[in-house]
DNA sequence: TATGGCCTGTGG
DNA sequence: CCACAGGCCATA
C-alpha cells in the first residue's frame, strides 16, 4: 500500500486515534520482526504518545520520554486500530494502550521496519531528497538533481535520495499527467518539462490523500491512469496503455500521449 | 545495472 | 504451477 499518500494518511490516523494515549503492551507477533524489533523497545512502556508523523516514507512516534519509534511500512504495512483485543488478520505487532485501545501492524508480507532512536540521540542522517509534496519544490530545486542521472526517469524518481515519497505506482500516474515518457533519461527533461513533472506529482499526491479518509484503507485503484491498466484505453487519447519492465519493476504508460 | 533477498498472498 | 506485488538493501 505505501507511498507518500498512503503513509500520510496512517500517520494521520494513528495521531487522531492514538496520540495522548499511554503505552501499556507491546508484542511482537511474528518471528522475523523479532529480529529485525530493537531490542531495547521495551523503554517506550508507559511512556506517553505524544504525536506521529512523516518523514519520507517513515513514520515517526514520538513519546513523552523523548524516544521515538520509527516505522517503515515497505510494502503492505498497515495500522489498524482497534477496541477488541483480537487481533486482526496478518497483525504482526501488537501495542496495548491506555483505554482500551489496541493498535496492530498489519503487514502480510512481514516486510515492514521498526527501530528505536532512543532519547537524546540525533536523527540520523536520513539521505532523503525533498518532499513530494514540500510546497517549495520546484524545477529549480528538482532539475539539478537529475543532472547526472542517465537513468529512465521513472527509476529516478524512485530513488528517494532524489525525491522523497514517490513509488512506482504515483511514479507512473506523475509521469502520465505530465505527458512524459517514462523512459526518457532524467538529465534530458527540460526545466519546463520538469515543471509539469512536478505539477503532475502533486496532483497524483493530492488525489491520492485526498483517498486517506480512514473509511476504506486503500487508495482507490479505479481513479489510477495508468497503473495496472495494459490494454485498457488512454483516458485522454483512447491508445492502449503500455506495460514495460523497468529496473525490474512495472511501469504502465500511454505510447502516444507521453513523449521523450 | 542487474540480481537476489526479505516474506506472504493473490490471481492467472 | 508460475508471475507478480504500492520498498528497499546488499552484493557482484
Amino acid at each position: 500500500m505505501p507511498e507518500l499518500p498512503e503513509v500520510e494518511g496512517a500517520a494521520r490516523y494513528l495521531n487522531a486515534q492514538v496520540a495522548g494515549r499511554t503505552l501499556r503492551h507491546l508484542a511482537w507477533l511474528h518471528p522475523s520482526l523479532q529480529r529485525a524489533a530493537p531490542p531495547a523497545i521495551d523503554t517506550l512502556i508507559g511512556q506517553r504518545l505524544v504525536r506521529v508523523s512523516r518523514v519520507a516514507k517513515w513514520q515517526e512516534l514520538e513519546f513523552a520520554g523523548g524516544d521515538v519509534l520509527i516505522v517503515h511500512f515497505r510494502m503492505t504495512g498497515d495500522w489498524a486500530v482497534t477496541t477488541r483485543v483480537q487481533p486482526p488478520v496478518h497483525a504482526r505487532a501488537h501495542f496495548g494502550f491506555s483505554g482500551g485501545v489496541h493498535v496492530w501492524l498489519v503487514d502480510p508480507r512481514v516486510l515492514a521496519r521498526l527501530q528505536l532512536r532512543p532519547a537524546g540521540t540525533e536523527p540520523s542522517q536520513v539521505r532523503a531528497g525533498p518532499d513530494a509534496l514540500d510546497p517549495a519544490l520546484d524545477a529549480a530545486t528538482l532539475r539539478p538533481r537529475f543532472a547526472a542521472r542517465r537513468a529512465p526517469i521513472k527509476q529516478v524518481l524512485l530513488d528517494q535520495s532524489v525525491i522523497a515519497g514517490v513509488g512506482n505506482i504515483y511514479a507512473a500516474e506523475a509521469l502520465w499527467h505530465a505527458r512524459i515518457d517514462p523512459r526518457t533519461p532524467a538529465q534530458q527533461l527540460s526545466t519546463a518539462r520538469v515543471t509539469r513533472l512536478i505539477a503532475g506529482i502533486r496532483w497524483t499526491m493530492e488525489l491520492a490523500l485526498a483517498d486517506q479518509g480512514r473509511h476504506q484503507y486503500r487508495t482507490a485503484m479505479d481513479r489510477l491512469a495508468v497503473y495496472d491498466r495494459e490494454g485498457d484505453p488512454c483516458v485522454r487519447c483512447a491508445t492502449p496503455i503500455a506495460r514495460i519492465a523497468q529496473g525490474q519493476r512495472s511501469t504502465y504508460f500511454c505510447r502516444r500521449c507521453q513523449r521523450s
